[in-house]
DNA sequence: TGTTAGCACTCATTTTAACTGAGTGCTAAC
DNA sequence: GTTAGCACTCAGTTAAAATGAGTGCTAACA
């Protein structure tokens, strides 16, 4: 049996049709709705043979069909039309998202809810993070007479902080020139590669603020631990709420419990064919490996941050979801960090927002 | 008609039922469950007494009798009795919460995780603030040719920072010395207070460095606002799913809808007597301001973090919520908090988690 | 040989009606 | 003042019937 034009023709008729309404589809709306030509008897012919390949299915015998996991595949590979943004999609991304690379965090989180406004499903997004996380730069500042902070600039141009409590605080000029001496030591180097013997040396020297420079050492370690923790802002959550197919509170229930583990949302971020990383992805159905999820699709990509540093973003809706129009938004986000982050790396300022 | 013991035994009755059951519960049952040494007729005289006293309501004539607000209102001030923890509500706190101010975002965001899983309902946690916000300490720091950091020590202990870029950095040594300079400048200062004529002289004598200055204190400025801005944690969305009377998805949505929206919960948790805010209250049903709200009632409180800082619980359950629990272990959550920072406040360490 | 009209059949969904049972209010007797 | 008894109410459940969208098959048509 072949796969003749007419016959994709009309599974084209029925995706899309399902995508809109949720509703199984029979031959008679389709020769109503979709002028292909032929009368509702031929598209049950026809139907009859997608059903037989597998590209469609029926929930019950006196039901229409509905697209297959199949169905969609060939759909989103072959079939789908990449959509122009309209306007008022193009404006509300511009007004939506404050592009600022010096709050990297405040953007990802906007990100994340406009792509959940504009798509109507949910995003995940994860901070865009290096490999192997080295040290650029270490100081330690005074705060009180009990305590300094020592902050961490990281190669992925993360600042981190972490407080420092203690009886021998060393006063404002001691600490640069510690400041100093640490940098020496460590600048360049991953966590892993402190040599432990430069830093007992370290702390032999500066015996008078008892163990302030264990603590130092300590504090920085936990926080290129803590930078090596991946963030991950979720939006649209309830979005899902809104589809017919999770109106049975049970089933919503399980989803929301997925979202709420940071884990589970990292590896669904992680799945998908790894080669191609930077292309868009689209997990269809039961692809993915949740059990929880196996109604929900997934488009997903990743993001490059400067050289080294990557992050992902993805879009969670029901497997029928609008696989165009999410593809358009995600490739047009995707641009924008882009461009920003060039501007970034070029030096060029990336503005203060108020 | 008076309000006498056994009207009281009875309306005890009814809600410590409604709260387990969420269903209305009529005369006999009372008689079988609760032994008040009465019969159902009895009982129904004063129930019917209670329904024109506004204690207690019936959804329909032939269904048995549910709380009022007025009749919440009458228990949650009078009738319940507080409890004490269990063993295992005490261990799971104490386990669940790696009490550590030096990582005080996660600390949060554990004890809003901890709450909403021990009492099964919504929890939203606010960082502590302090009111108004002022410069402890600035240091500038290097990152690169194009790049350096100002850190920025709040006196609310919050350490900040902020990338700025520029053709004309100053180096390692220039960046201390106009660190101490500006330092002598603002310490001490709020962001209102930052005398515009001192910095424009600060500016003049850098020149060499292009707007460096300036753009240093935009950049404070922009920190301070930023941290004037509330972060809010919130957990336990989805347990309200698990709640018979959200079975309803639409009303589940617009709930949602509300917890996504950071503004509301922050009105959320201001809400009440403002007055006795360090002591527990409960906002029962329609006492809150908010439409979407009216199923829910909210058990918050304030806890202090050091002298001036304030931050804000809310528990948020269906109106029928076991109430005594809930103000048990948002109780003890308070204890541990204040404890956590009366021994960082004394200058003790309060530890790294590993 | 491909297309289509016609028809009997299927089955989820909707509609309707009867039944059930928890609960009430009232009255009269204890 | 308390309680047993009884008629009444009404949401919820169950069962049966009606509806209608959709199918597969067959036979006729172009």
């Amino acid at each position: 049996m072949k796969l003749n034009d007419r016959k994709i023709r009309i599974l084209e008729a029925i995706i899309t049709d399902y995508i809109a309404t949720a509703e199984p589809i029979g031959s008679r709306t389709i020769a109503r709705k979709y002028n292909l030509g032929i009368s509702p008897a031929t598209i049950r012919n026809e139907m009859s043979d997608l059903e037989e390949l597998g590209f469609i299915e029926q929930p019950h015998t006196s039901a229409g069909r509905v697209p297959s996991q199949k169905g969609y595949r060939l759909y989103v590979d072959n079939l789908m039309r990449s959509k122009e943004l309209s306007r008022e999609e193009e404006d509300f991304l511009k007004n939506a998202i404050s592009f600022n690379v010096n709050r990297i965090e405040y953007m990802m989180e906007q990100t994340a809810k406009a792509l959940a406004m504009l798509t109507s499903y949910t995003t995940v997004v994860t901070e865009p993070k290096s490999k192997k996380v080295s040290i650029k730069h270490i100081q330690l500042i005074p705060i009180d007479e009990n305590e300094a902070a020592a902050v961490v600039v990281l190669d992925n141009k993360a600042i981190k902080n972490h407080i420092i409590r203690g009886r021998n605080i060393p006063n404002t000029d001691e600490l640069n020139t510690i400041s100093a001496e640490i940098n020496s030591l460590v600048k360049g180097y991953s966590i892993d590669d402190i040599n432990s013997g430069d830093v007992a040396k370290l702390v032999g020297k500066y015996t008078s603020y008892g163990d302030f420079i264990t603590k130092v050492f300590k504090a920085v370690i936990s926080t290129v631990q803590q930078e090596e923790d991946v963030h991950v802002y979720t939006s649209g959550v309830r979005n899902l709420l809104g589809f017919p197919e999770f109106s049975d509170v049970a089933k919503a229930k399980n989803i929301f419990q997925t979202f709420e583990e940071k884990d589970m949302l990292i590896t669904l971020l992680g799945e998908g064919d790894d080669t191609s990383a930077d292309k868009i992805q689209i997990i269809i159905g039961g692809e993915n490996n949740m059990e929880e999820l196996r109604d929900c699709s997934i488009v997903r990509t990743n993001y490059r941050f400067g050289k080294n540093s990557v992050g992902k973003i993805g879009i969670i809706g029901p497997t029928r979801m609008n696989y165009s129009q999410t593809v358009s938004v995600l490739n047009e986000i995707v641009k924008k960090l882009d461009n920003v982050i060039g501007a970034f790396v070029d030096g060029e300022d990336g503005g203060y927002d108020e």
